[in-house]
DNA sequence: CACAAGCTGGAACGAACGCTCTATCCAGTA
DNA sequence: TACTGGATAGAGCGTTCGTTCCAGCTTGTG
């Protein structure tokens, strides 16, 4: 998994690997030892960095993953002048992605969110976080494009939740067709504010 | 959980209690021994009814929740007779239900779709027959509005989608907004096509 | 009343879980 | 050279997991 990259510190391994396997297999199927295992660490290393233990581990796991892809969002967006046409190859390029992947790298969150919601609250709140920090990525990008403050934090709202909804369709489908589409529908909402 | 209904048979309790609790727990996450003392059943009685063992009892499960959501949309979709309005009406609806829950309870199937994605081939089988089931019910209250064969398919696939994410981010944030939102948003795209 | 079939109850198994613990290693410092 | 403290290593704790197994209980039929 991260035996590969040996030039990392083995925090930052450990980290990366927790991510990954939570991303694909959620919290609860994601073990500690599995964790130290494909990171190439052992289980003193994962508790010596992360003394809280797996909570803590998925925290700093989802605040990772929250930066990632922030990056990836903010690198899609400012491809394009255009929003409508920034959203939509932002969805042709999470539907890649996907497929690359075969069909297993969705939303690196998603499976944690919906597994501790209302259990633990740490977790909890570190997603909150990452949703609403990508959300307020779109939402600059709407303003910076003349929309008022009202209409781009509503339309991002729906942008965020539709591609959200739109990776996990694909992902049980092994389909870009529900991406794609969604990116299509959400051009065509923003088009319509333009009006 | 379903002790306070010991006249459904003891197949049904331990299917109910399944469901209900991987949907918020997801599959990982919830234990048999956990569905059995809940569902007011015993070891011995979930694995005479589900011999396949905890996959079948997925499974089984993941085909309840569908038909059970089914119903609760067709109910939704019938309530109005211009199809915009009946999304918006239905993002309320399932807003309403998920306050009432404690923000709990969410989609039935999407936190076992994510944990079992690519690795579960017969609950992702089940999940992939609900998610068309959805998209079907709402690709014919389209048509039958007179929308044309492409136009509500592919409308289906975002509608579903949007608040399926909508949902996931409801809960998240404990809001009821952004499922409103989305109903909103859903409304004004369906509109679109009006014109 | 006897008897099979369907169902219930729960002990027990091996494996895996999260986590704690002690021991060891080793660069940096005095 | 002696010491210190972060990092590594993994055995092993108690618990829970999914699963198996079988004895006992009901229930309906002859």
């Amino acid at each position: 998994m991260a035996e590969d990259t040996p030039q990392l510190g083995t925090r930052e391994r450990i980290l990366r690997t927790a991510s990954l396997l939570m991303q694909r297999q959620g919290y609860e199927g994601t073990g500690i030892k599995q964790v130290s295992q494909e990171a190439g660490a052992t289980l003193g290393s994962v508790y010596h960095f992360f003394p809280g233990g797996k909570q803590a581990l998925a925290v700093a796991a989802v605040q990772h993953a929250d930066q990632e892809f922030a990056d990836m969002l903010s690198a899609s967006l400012s491809g394009e002048a255009d929003p409508a046409k920034a959203v939509a190859a932002c969805a042709r390029a999470l539907a890649g992605h996907l497929r690359d992947s075969g069909w297993v790298d969705g939303c690196p969150i998603s499976a944690t969110a919906l597994e501790t919601v209302g259990r633990a609250p740490e977790i909890e709140q570190a997603v909150a976080q990452a949703f609403q920090h990508w959300r307020d990525l779109v939402a600059d990008t709407l303003r910076e494009a003349g929309f008022p403050e009202d209409d781009a934090r509503d339309l991002a709202i729906t942008i965020i939740n539709t591609l959200e909804g739109a990776e996990l369709t694909a992902q049980v489908f092994k389909s870009e067709t529900p991406l794609l589409v969604a990116g299509e529908h959400l051009a065509r909402l923003i088009g319509s504010y333009r009006g």
